[in-house]
Formats: structure tokens, C-alpha cells, sequence
DNA sequence: GTCTATAAACAGATAGAC
DNA sequence: GTCTATCTGTTTATAGAC
């Protein structure tokens, strides 16, 4: 694996989560490298290809960061706290929103495999958060998953707008508060 | 005022709601409209310009909609839920995610002036939701704020992204039953 | 108020030399 | 694997005719 295309995708992803699928360019990427566009395109035929090996990289390094949502060590309250926690370092290493919250609401520009990797994403993260929750949540999983999770990306967008990573903790800490005391 | 003026800003934030800031072009809101994209700047001499009163014409409608948080027509619950209902009705009645969510974002490409417009519309949300809710939420009145307006952003997008209203409705009743739970 | 014409910059993408 | 050179189309923006 060359180390060139190893930063392309590094420099893409920090780009699109600055300014969307818009707002990243080969000959940026390549500038910062300090080559030329038409080696990143060696590596990457096309725009969409790109950006599809960005958001299937952040994916898998989000739940490589999660882990086993059924994993025997921790009750439902560690989980939600540690899910909630990746939200947080994802911002405070980045200054940045979630790639994925970013492209969710670019829909109508994106090419169709770019889609599916972020309709892919918000699907993996309700199944996590379901798995997490103890049965005690009962009927209602999936609106508790929908709600941590939606909660979560809003924040980052609001922290990211102020700079002001407090956004994540507040509705992180408020809605595993009323989630948990549901639960008892 | 003219007519084409209205239906430039109206055109624009169509593209916004669609595409972000850099999702919109003279040229293309030329287009719809049938004229030439030197007519656009004839009423508004650049990009920035024109972003900032769309930004500033949907944050005004969007409290139009919204009313007096503080009228003795309603209790709590009502007016919170009058709330739910307006960023529902803004993703019905298009499709698309929030203008300014979706701005938010985007903040490392915005003009400065567009960048205040969003963080104003953001507090302004936060003010409204401090001022709807009872006394009995206390201390947390800021953090209760900030978590139903994050989760209905979070929501929009999801909903956008999925093309399902009911992501909306979900994390909006979910949230509010436990914030208004809370409050007895 | 709308047009033509144009400028200067930038986009994604390709062909072919080295 | 990186380069030069180039194509085609787009962007924001301006000058000036009508």
C-alpha cells in the first residue's frame, strides 16, 4: 500500500468534513501532497470512487472504535456512555462534524454507491445502539436508538459551527439521563 | 419588490436545503428562472450576499412559524410540541433538511457574515426552547434546550437522507416524553 | 431590468512521455 | 508512480449595449 494513497484519503476526509462532497478537489488533495492531480487520479479514477473508500475508511475506523455492542463486559449504562464518548474524541481530534452527518445532508449531490456507504452507516449505528440497550427499553429501542443517535450527530454539527465541543456532552449526558432512568 | 427577486431567494434556498453552500450557482438559479445568470447579480452582487438573505429570510419564516414562546396560550407540553411540529412540517413541505442545519456544517466555507446568520438562528432556537419550557426543568433548562433542538436536526438530516418523515416524529415524542416526564 | 460578451479561475478527467 | 499538457465544462464576477 503506497503512502500516497494513504494520505489522499486522509486529506480527503478532513476536507469533506470541512466542506462536503463539494467541497473537496483533486487538485487540492494534491497540492497538499505536494504532487500533481493527475497522480491522485493513478490511485482514484474518479471522484465518486473516492469518496466511497473515505466513507467506508470512517465507518470502519468508527466501529473498530465502538466495538462489540454485545459484548459481555459492561451493562447498557457503559455502553451508551462509551458510544457517546466516540462521538466526543471523533470531534475533539477533529474540530470537525461526522463525515457521514455531513453527506447525509447532501443527498441530492451525491453518487449513488456514496449514498448507500452513509445510508449504510446511520443503519450500522441503530443496530449498535439497539444491541446496546437492555431489554428493559423494551418497544421503544428503536425511537431510544434513533434519538441517541440523531442527538449525537446534531451536536456535532452545533459544536463544529461554535467550536464549542460542550454542544456533545450536554445532549449526550441529558439523553442517557432520561434513557437510563427509564430503564431504572 | 420584484418578482424575480423573490424567486431567486426562493430558488437559492431550494439549492441550499439540497446542496450546502457550495450546492447553489447563479448560473443554474438563472436557469430555472429563464434568464441570464448577469441578471442574478443585477439584485445581489455576490455569492455571499445573496447566501446571507436566504439565511436570514428562512431564519425569520422559521419564527414566524414558531410564535411567542412566552404566550399564556399553551402550557409547556404544547408549546414544545408546537415546536416538533414545525421542523416537521419544514421537512414535509420539501423534503429536505434544515437551511442552517445544514450550514452548519459547512462552517470552514462559509463568508463570515453567513457564518453569523447561522449561529444566530442557533441561538435564537436555544433562547425560544429556554423560554418554552417550565420553570421545573431547573438548572438543565439549557441542556434540555440544546437536546431537543440537536435530536430534530440529527432527524432532519436522517430524514432527509432516507427520504422517511418518521425519524422526525420519532426522536421528537421520544425526547419529549422524557423532558416533559421530568417535569411531572 | 435584461442582455451579450468576456475574463480569470477552477472543476473532473484523459493521453501519453518518462 | 509521477509528470506535462490538454480537453471540456463550470464557477463567480464585470463591462457595457439596449
Amino acid at each position: 500500500m503506497s503512502d500516497n494513497r494513504t494520505k489522499i484519503i486522509e486529506i480527503a476526509e478532513t476536507m469533506v468534513r470541512s466542506g462536503g462532497y463539494n467541497g473537496f478537489s483533486f487538485r487540492e488533495i494534491a497540492a497538499q501532497i505536494g504532487i500533481k492531480s493527475s497522480s491522485v487520479h493513478y490511485y482514484f479514477p474518479t471522484k465518486e470512487a473516492l469518496a466511497l473508500e473515505v466513507a467506508e475508511r470512517y465507518t470502519t475506523d468508527f466501529f473498530a472504535a465502538l466495538g462489540d455492542p454485545n459484548s459481555a463486559n459492561g451493562a447498557t449504562p457503559e455502553k451508551l456512555r462509551h458510544y457517546c464518548s466516540v462521538f466526543q474524541s471523533a470531534f475533539e481530534s477533529s474540530g470537525r462534524a461526522c463525515l457521514c452527518g455531513m453527506l447525509s445532508n447532501e443527498v441530492a449531490l451525491l453518487p449513488e454507491s456514496v449514498r448507500l456507504a452513509v445510508i449504510e452507516f446511520v443503519n450500522a449505528n441503530i443496530s449498535w445502539l439497539k444491541n446496546a440497550l437492555s431489554p428493559a427499553t423494551g418497544d421503544n429501542k428503536t425511537s431510544a436508538a434513533k434519538t441517541i443517535y440523531c442527538g449525537l450527530e446534531g451536536a456535532m454539527s452545533a459544536a463544529a459551527l461554535t467550536k464549542d465541543a460542550s454542544w456533545i456532552e450536554d445532549v449526550a449526558s441529558s439523553t442517557l439521563a432520561s434513557i437510563l432512568g427509564e430503564e431504572g
